[in-house]
RNA sequence: UCCCCGAUGGUGUAAUGGUAACACACCGGUUUUUGGUGCCGUUUUUCCAGGUUCGAGUCCUGGUCGGGGAACCA
């Protein structure tokens, strides 16, 4: 390019530079030694290799039209003098190009036909032409596409920087993160992804995608695929005191009733369970399906039960719920004719393995975190809840990083890869159930 | 001020110039041993003004609104 007189080197600072660019609807002015000759331009841009330019004294710059509507022709710089050491070739190279110089020769090597960016990249177009016919180079297309925006969350890469570098979240893979690997590790399948990537679609308009696409992207396929299995994260006493002491019964549930194939396994039932806090209320109206005083509900793949009395602990919280079973009331061999209209999870209690649960909410407060002023001021403070001394059934025990289980009437939840260890697990929630109680 | 791009329900995305549709969301009903799933249904759409045409979301002109555009950043 420098011998085709296409390129020149300056002298000037970047100060001076930019205060010839010249504005939008303004034209710039030539640089002063823009009309130098090849052979002096040539042998000034070997010092530049050579390092014996400091930083800022010269760059090369591409010799096109200082009044060019579009701001990007204005004689963009090229390259520029960096002493920073470089991965691969170390300290030998001193000079690096700029991203509109590089981008459509690295396209053109390999021998890219359509390369896809996105839209704020429509003004660099002509310039990527321009580079690609001045080098005389194999001519790659650049196309571009709106950027997949989703709300209640950010999806730049140097805003993303912020929350990793301020320790806002754990790292990239934080679960919360809209990254790959945050994805994974929350429990985001490759099936669900794609998908959603499906149905979003491609096009040239900006837009905002809601998460709830996302989050059905991921039920649609887990529901077809998760093993259920029981746990409750606020565990409270649960005894039926019409039950043996001391007996145990092993009982039958399905593992995926959207699946047969999927095939089923064995469950403990005692006289002492743990059921969900949430489950039993004392004062409720004629919506509510759950425990409560005079209530009856089925056990999940166990039997029907009615309530016969509480405790509370001093501040009025329910510590233990006592009711009393029905004997012929058992799942799938259910004589009693009682219809409960509630179905409660459970897990018994001697035999449940301790776990820990993270519930995960969207990062931040506002659909549009960027919309005014600093989206650290968006931040949603409780998008992180973790749980301890959750009680989970006993096959959890065996439980591998990978598999996404659906926790019977919460919620898809999988295995933590970074702080989960052999003993003492530890479950992300990927996504909840739809919840259509309006409670 | 100038240049580039865009505009279809709440959110996205479709529709050789020929009946505006699909998904998510929302709301309602139904089924159900998960208030899940499934099934059925309601509501809601072509930015504005002209023009071309038998006929315009689509083509033309003008406007409005939105996004992008000054780095020795990518």
């Amino acid at each position: 390019m420098i011998g085709k007189g296409l390129a020149y080197v300056d002298d000037q600072s970047a100060e001076q530079i930019a205060s010839q660019k010249g504005a939008p609807g303004t034209p710039g002015n030539n640089s002063p030694f823009r009309e130098r000759t090849a052979e002096e331009n040539l042998r000034l841009f070997e010092e530049m290799k050579a390092g014996q330019c400091q930083e800022g004294e010269r760059v090369l710059r591409a010799k096109i039209d200082m009044t060019h509507d579009n701001m990007l022709m204005r004689d963009p710089v090229i390259y520029r003098v960096k002493y920073v050491e470089h991965h691969r070739t170390g300290n030998d190279w001193v000079i690096y190009p700029m991203y509109d110089f590089a981008h459509g020769q690295s396209d053109s090597i390999e021998r890219i036909s359509h390369s896809l960016c996105s839209l704020e990249f429509e003004n660099h177009r002509p310039l990527y032409n321009w580079f690609i016919q001045a080098l005389d180079i194999y001519p790659s297309e650049q196309t571009e596409f709106a950027r997949l925006n989703l709300n209640y969350t950010i999806m730049s890469k140097r805003k993303l920087l912020r929350l990793v570098e301020e320790g806002v979240v754990d790292g990239w893979d934080d679960p919360r993160m809209p990254t790959i690997s945050g994805l994974r590790r929350r429990g985001y399948t490759p099936e669900s992804i794609r998908v959603f990537a499906d149905r979003v679609g491609v096009a040239k308009r900006n837009n905002t995608i809601d998460v709830s696409l996302l989050e059905w992207s991921l039920r649609d396929d887990l529901n077809r695929r998760a093993p259920r299995v029981m746990a409750v994260l606020n565990p409270i006493r649960l005894v039926v005191l019409n039950y043996p002491e001391g007996q145990t019964e092993m009982l039958t549930t399905v593992n995926n009733p959207e699946d047969e194939a999927a095939g089923a396994r064995e469950i403990p039932f005692g006289r002492e369970l743990w059921m969900e806090a949430d489950d039993f209320r004392v004062d409720v109206n004629k919506k509510w399906f759950r425990l409560a005083p005079g209530r009856t509900v089925r056990l999940k793949s166990a039997y029907i039960v009615e309530y016969a009395d509480h405790i509370e602990d001093e501040h009025g919280n329910v510590t233990e719920v006592h009711v009393n079973y029905i004997p012929n009331s058992r799942s799938g061999q259910d004589t009693s004719g009682v219809k409960p209209k509630g179905t409660l999870h459970w897990v018994a209690a001697d035999q449940a393995e301790d776990a820990e649960v993270r519930l995960y909410d969207r990062l931040f407060r506002e659909a549009s975190p960027e919309a005014d002023g600093d989206f650290m001021d968006a931040l949603n403070p409780n998008s992180l809840e973790i749980l301890k001394g959750c009680k989970v059934e006993p096959s959890l025990a065996h439980a591998q990083v990978g598999t996404v289980f659906q926790f019977t009437r919460l919620g898809y939840f999988t295995l933590d890869s970074k702080y989960s260890t052999p003993g003492s697990p530890v479950f992300n929630r990927a996504v909840t159930l739809k919840d259509g109680w309006k409670g």
